[in-house]
DNA sequence: CGCATCTCAGCGGGACTGACATAT
DNA sequence: CATATGTCAGTCTCGCTGAGATGC
């Protein structure tokens, strides 16, 4: 028994150490490709969404405003997103995914895949779905 | 339908988001104890094994030993814990829980408590028992 | 007026790294 | 010698707050 059994048999325990685990492959999967996790939702939303407002962007993918500023710079000065104005509205950003933008998802959906892939390796294909449909429940 | 639809069904997004809500749960939570997630974890680790040692406890609970040192201090200035060097290894120093630090502890396991239930509200209780042991075959 | 949007500065927890002195 | 321990300083991501400027 690993762990500590005072707290291991506690969900939310469980639930942080799951997920610092991810998060860490996650992040070291990402840096190869030179963005965080940050940069991936966004992407996935423009790519899902099609172009959006910063305010939406935020609303879509749980991150503050504020971030999804610094964030959408960073991809803009990659190459992965514009901003422009939008004429109907000179208080918002349009923001749109670029090719070079969805080439860069591509490859991060490829990556995420493979992480997963590592992480839900101890559980059965039919466990992996009670998984997701609990999470998805706690949302 | 909410959040990122490409990222939805994904259960690393999932574990992610679940994990965010009950982080900030916990944190509110503990800070009306003036405490956060790396004290009550090393509480609970002296408490289950006993006095130990920084090295130790970071093995237990998987927190850095640089991290050890800082938590640790905060625990001895609020007298939830004592250090005292091990007279068999002199590198070693060992913590022991205090008095206050069980009742602290007992608290904050009460905190805990609450904020899990709230958590797995959603759930029916076999389906709690199903995501706990899910969660632990990832660990 | 109230409200929304964008932007900037900053904070704090959590996880981690590198380095160093000391002791085994 | 290599290894283990404790300590310190610093980094990074993520989530969040507050404030201000602009436009609806």
């Amino acid at each position: 028994m690993s762990g500590l059994e005072r707290v291991a048999g506690r969900p939310t325990w469980l639930l942080s150490r799951a997920q610092a685990r991810a998060q860490s492959l996650l992040a070291d999967a990402f840096a190869a490709e030179g963005v965080r996790g940050y940069h991936f939702r966004l992407l996935a939303a423009l790519e899902q969404y099609g172009p959006a407002s910063q305010a939406d962007l935020g609303r879509h993918t749980g991150i503050d405003r504020s971030d999804v500023v610094a964030t959408v710079n960073d991809l803009v000065d990659r190459g992965f997103a514009v901003r422009r104005p939008d004429p109907d509205d000179r208080r918002r950003n349009i923001i749109s995914i670029t090719k070079r933008g969805t080439a860069a998802l591509d490859r991060l959906d490829a990556v995420l895949d493979g992480v997963q892939a590592a992480m839900l390796a101890p559980l059965t294909p039919h466990e992996r779905a009670t998984l997701t449909r609990l999470l998805a429940k706690l949302s």
